[in-house]
DNA sequence: CTACTTTGTGATTCATCACTTACCTCCAAG
DNA sequence: CTTGGAGGTAAGTGATGAATCACAAAGTAG
């Protein structure tokens, strides 16, 4: 038997859910195996069962905390602000995570995807509800404008998965196709 | 054997890719099976491998096909028109299917997510340059609008993915999340 | 009629994967 | 010191699914 390093169990939902993130937000709820789920995160993959009963249930868990963690993220960045200021301040932490975070848009663009399974959907439902609802009262601003808002957000998240960032394009090599500059850059809140 | 009912290959390709339409896009890439896939197009499963070679294949050319028809779709709705009002004229018939090819929205999504195969990203990114292309010359807007008119399509994309259409929100029964029908309202042009 | 091409299928193969069962090993409380 | 629960695994199981192979039947040209 292979030397087995006990953790709390709370360590081992952390790991598991932290390479899920990276599982499935690559390859997708169909895509992503429960198998290279637990090698990530050192341990068995019957353990990841133990942990989180079946993959849709831990595939809902990796969208609850995605969710979670995001609408943390709109409340420290619109923090102390109201109105179009506090929705400029979301938006530019959002971008950011062009840069910083771009796994977690493309797992979000995976849990839009996985929305045929009823569950999944309801929990991805939840979670952009309460983003919209945050946005909306923080802001204060009317309709059209919270709909540019998160269009733009799902524009990033697009240009995520196709690997467009400025980070995808220096790790390849590749200079960045020009039309996706232009989108970005068009991204941009007026300054 | 089975009565088999000989039809020329053309109609056979068609009938595949509309049935992988339907597979692909409401199970994804990794999701839909090319079983199912045969089923629905009225023919067996080795033949589906024979047309068109393997899954990765057959994905591919349904996300080409998808691409064309949208950029034909573009193209018919600007036709004589130039500016702003191409693009507001794209909008609308962009927003026309949320009721009339909600398929084809999902499809899309699932065509982003799958991007993590390289040669279905490649097709995907050149799919989409060709749309953002056109809106761009057909219009001569600055990037910033392009960016909005391109970013309303993908939150229209996500809300079909999460099947809060007023269709889905018919056909389910339910009344519709008060956040998802402001989104939704937020999308129309300022008329 | 014969030979060849096109359209098609049944049966099978081989891999993967979600999930289970039965077990092991620490460690702390009585 | 022993017992019981919590943390963990090895070894399967059954299903599914992509891809292959060998073969069949329907047209078609000579």
């Amino acid at each position: 038997m292979v030397v087995v390093e006990r953790k709390s169990k709370e360590e081992r939902l952390t790991a598991v859910l932290d390479a899920a993130l990276v599982e499935f937000g690559t390859k997708g709820y169909h895509g992503g195996s429960t198998e290279e789920i637990a090698r990530q995160a050192g341990i068995s993959q019957p353990y990841v069962f133990r942990l989180f009963g079946t993959k849709r249930d831990l595939f809902e868990a990796l969208v609850n905390r995605c969710f979670s963690e995001t609408l943390e993220m709109f409340e420290r960045a619109a923090d102390g602000l109201r109105g179009r200021e506090a929705l400029d301040a979301i938006g530019a932490a959002y971008m950011e995570q062009l840069l910083t975070d771009e796994l977690r848009l493309r797992a979000q663009m995976q849990a839009y995807s996985a929305c045929d399974d009823p569950e999944i959907c309801a929990a991805v439902r939840r979670g952009y509800g309460e983003l919209v609802s945050f946005a909306e009262r923080v802001s204060g601003v009317e309709p059209a404008e919270i709909s540019s808002f998160f269009a733009k957000g799902m524009l990033l998240n697009v240009i995520a998965s196709m690997g467009l960032t400025p980070t995808d394009m220096a790790a390849g090599g590749v200079a960045a196709e020009p039309w996706a500059i232009r989108l970005l850059e068009g991204c941009r809140p007026p300054s």
